[in-house]
DNA sequence: CAATAATGGAGAGTGCTACTCTCCAAAGTC
DNA sequence: GACTTTGGAGAGTAGCACTCTCCATTATTG
């Protein structure tokens, strides 16, 4: 197949399948002359992956071509995987706001972070990652930015999240085959791509929800 | 106050704050010259929940601009109300990926969509939305990229993040306040921003769920 | 075997988003 | 009264994800 069948079969315009050439996010195809290639099912595969971490998972380029990195050459420990997966996690959607100095100046000067300390205690309740790992200051952060914007988040609320997550991850854990290569693919892009489902699923979870509760206003 | 002092207690540059003020994304403040005017706290609240959505939740100015059309002109009906929510959750990460030709030219051509009726099915098992809500055509959309990029997602799996969707849903109808104003925030940016922290915990699930099972490959 | 089409490769250009910068005259401050 | 700040508007910038244009080969077709 040369490109403009890798074109046809993943929908995808040649001048992109170039670009993404280019750019190392599809693998060149065998050589058949200076100016000619050809291309088969790893291509394809490669493409439409490339093209269902942009469009349903909304990562950009740059960090799909670190999942594709970590794909290729798989960690040896399963602790170096999910570190692989979570760096990912934490590159979605920008990097972290670095620190905008909170100017003290209004009448109380928090002493300490209350939002990392909360972070912090549900992460030791549930036995869940360490307490210097990345995760528990994005967590922080997020819980600063939905108070920062008038939510608060009740604790029973914050439990039932965390109730949630416990159950998909176990059924993301359950879900892992045995061999490595296949463990890692299931683990990164099953969870990349599985995260826009959990949204859409919460979003018709709630229609249901609510129309059970006929609040009397 | 004055803007200077917004961007001292936002922590957001005078430069962005004229350009919320040009997007409409800020509300001008009341003016007491021709080139003066004062800001109160509702202008400090309003430009940290624009922070928190678009730096939080990931969302652009333009749909952040229409969750704030909906904060600010509560829909009457608690239908229209998660109608607003939903229409908020779609137009995250850009709207459907029109529909690009799939090219039969393949050895089979499916008959009908496989992961449309998947959809429909655990929407009707659960006794969710309507079959014909756009969120179910979502979800097709994400499970077919799913699929596409060589994830296959078993029944129990999805099964589990169906079951955890109704646990959130739960918790986040329950947190729902009584007056209407107060209910429209809490859906809409409550849900927005409440979207990644479920992500986080979920990861930090992953880490605790797969240590324990400390397979021998 | 000559006319036409497709290919790989690389640079430059496009459209969109979210700022960021520069000006300006009027208003406030020291 | 010099200096700074403000509101307002236009223009410029940076990053992202393409998309377009060229061009010297190859390949295909009549």
């Amino acid at each position: 197949m040369r490109i403009s069948g890798l074109a046809e079969r993943t929908g995808v315009p040649v001048a992109t399948l170039k670009f993404y050439l280019r750019e190392g996010l599809l693998h060149a195809g065998t050589a058949t002359a200076r100016t000619q290639a050809v291309y088969d099912t790893t291509h394809v595969e490669r493409v439409r992956l490339v093209r269902a971490l942009t469009e349903s998972a909304g990562l950009t380029l740059g960090v799909v071509r670190e999942v594709l990195t970590v794909l290729d050459d798989p960690p040896t420990s399963r602790h170096e995987l999910l570190g692989a997966a979570q760096h990912v996690m934490l590159a979605r959607e920008g990097a972290r706001p670095q620190e905008h100095a909170e100017l003290s100046g209004g009448p109380s000067a928090p002493a300490a972070d209350p939002w990392a300390s909360r972070a912090a205690e549900l992460v030791a309740a549930r036995d869940w990652c360490a307490e210097d790992d990345p995760l528990v200051a994005r967590l922080a952060d997020q819980l600063r930015a939905a108070d920062a914007a008038g939510i608060d988040l009740t604790d029973a609320h914050l439990a039932a999240l965390a109730e949630a997550a416990d159950t998909v991850a176990a059924a993301d854990v359950a879900s892992v085959p045995a061999e490595r290569a296949g463990a890692v693919r299931q683990v990164v892009v099953g969870t990349l791509l599985t995260d826009p489902v959990l949204l859409t699923l919460r979003r018709m979870a709630q229609q249901r929800a609510s129309a059970g509760v006929e609040r009397t206003d």
